[in-house]
DNA sequence: GCAGTGACTAAGCGCTTGCTTAGCATGGTG
DNA sequence: CACCATGCTAAGCAAGCGCTTAGTCACTGC
């Protein structure tokens, strides 16, 4: 975990000024890191201070609560998951195209940026509920992304699936837990898996290939 | 949760004598909900032993530690896996059939025992090194029966896949994430849902259906 | 009848937790 | 220069943690 994987989460604002000062990033990195690999509840303030090279009450300064820290984690990680598949559906034309571009996309991310989709994926239940609303209306968004592009492929007589939900939660399955395995050690990049997901997935919803 | 979920890892040892006295099977049992709800560092030994009905103190006189009732519940819980993939191998002829047949069983378990599967998949890392040896071991088991059956099939003629290690990988993630998003609310019964499942990974395969 | 045993509880110990308080150096502004 | 906001640290507080201790009670064997 030497590199930044959280960089282009958290874009400077336009307007020339620093949206998120250097050290409130830093915080932010430490918590993904610390967050992925011992779990919210596991993890001390002090261990993310220290990760940012600061006292323990400095956090306090940049994020009111530990939790704060999680809530604007779990925020930034699912926006940019929706943002990816809907690039994903908009950059490519016909739903075989399309869904073989997400696939690819969604599974490389969650290989590459797998701390923050751990985080993402299982430290839901440590969040406080108003976060917690906020990111499940983006999952809900993220879903039906997925099961329209199905509907779609069906329609087109591309795809043929008994049902619909059900493969939906499949294509999102295969992708999430990629972010549970995946590792530095892993023999595949995550370009080579999602590529290879993309191939297994549509074969799964029956596309003639 | 009203139902046991676990009753059948715990079985009675033979011989007649209970194997382990009833209150120890409360606290398992109450542990398993605890941190599949909360995850192993959020959940109290105050949790476990109020759930299991008793005072704090009683929870040691069974258990040397918390830690300990995450090692027994995880180790318990991946043989019972491996043995599922066994028993599901070894009762079918030919890859396809028993490639159906692991995984409607392999996703009815992950789904019916998501409590336990949520613990056995998602709390490894909060395992002592010698726990965690023994799953580990276990776990390596589970992917090489997988990996052989693909090969085998690849070598009949009835899967076609362009890498083994990768399909493998794909067909035991489909499960295992099954118990992080399968509720009691969820419109398909584990059954169903291992049903339209194999079928999906079948196809993913490159099965002739 | 009574010592011994096993399952349990009440109380609490030492430590760590999330977070607060008080104070300090720095740098921009009049 | 005085003033003060900003970003930080040192110290520590109240609460809650895993686990221990000391003792209670029902039951067993002799």
């Amino acid at each position: 975990m030497t590199s930044k994987p959280i960089a282009d989460l958290w874009p400077t604002l336009p307007g020339g000024a620093d949206a998120r000062p250097e050290a409130a990033y830093r915080l932010l990195q430490a918590a993904v890191e610390s967050f992925a690999e011992r779990g919210f509840h596991a993890t001390t303030t002090r261990d993310i201070a220290t990760g940012a090279g600061m006292s323990p009450a400095a956090l306090y300064i940049h994020y009111p609560s530990k939790a704060a820290l999680l809530a604007e984690i779990s925020r930034a990680g699912h926006a940019a998951t929706l943002e990816l598949v809907r690039a994903a559906v908009a950059g490519e034309d016909g739903p075989e195209a399309r869904m073989r571009r997400l696939v690819e996309e969604f599974t490389a991310w969650h290989a590459r940026a797998r701390t923050v989709g751990r985080v993402v994926n299982y430290e839901l239940h440590a969040l406080p509920e108003d976060a917690y609303a906020v990111v499940a209306a983006l999952r809900l968004d993220i879903e039906r992304e997925v099961t329209a592009l199905i509907e779609a492929g069906v329609a087109a007589g591309v795809f043929e699936v008994a049902e619909v939900r059900t493969a939906a939660r499949a294509v999102t399955s295969l992708g999430i837990d990629v972010s549970r395995w995946y590792t530095d050690r892993s023999s595949e990049t995550p370009e080579e898996l999602g590529r290879r997901y993309g191939e297994l997935v549509l074969r799964m919803l029956g596309a003639r290939l």
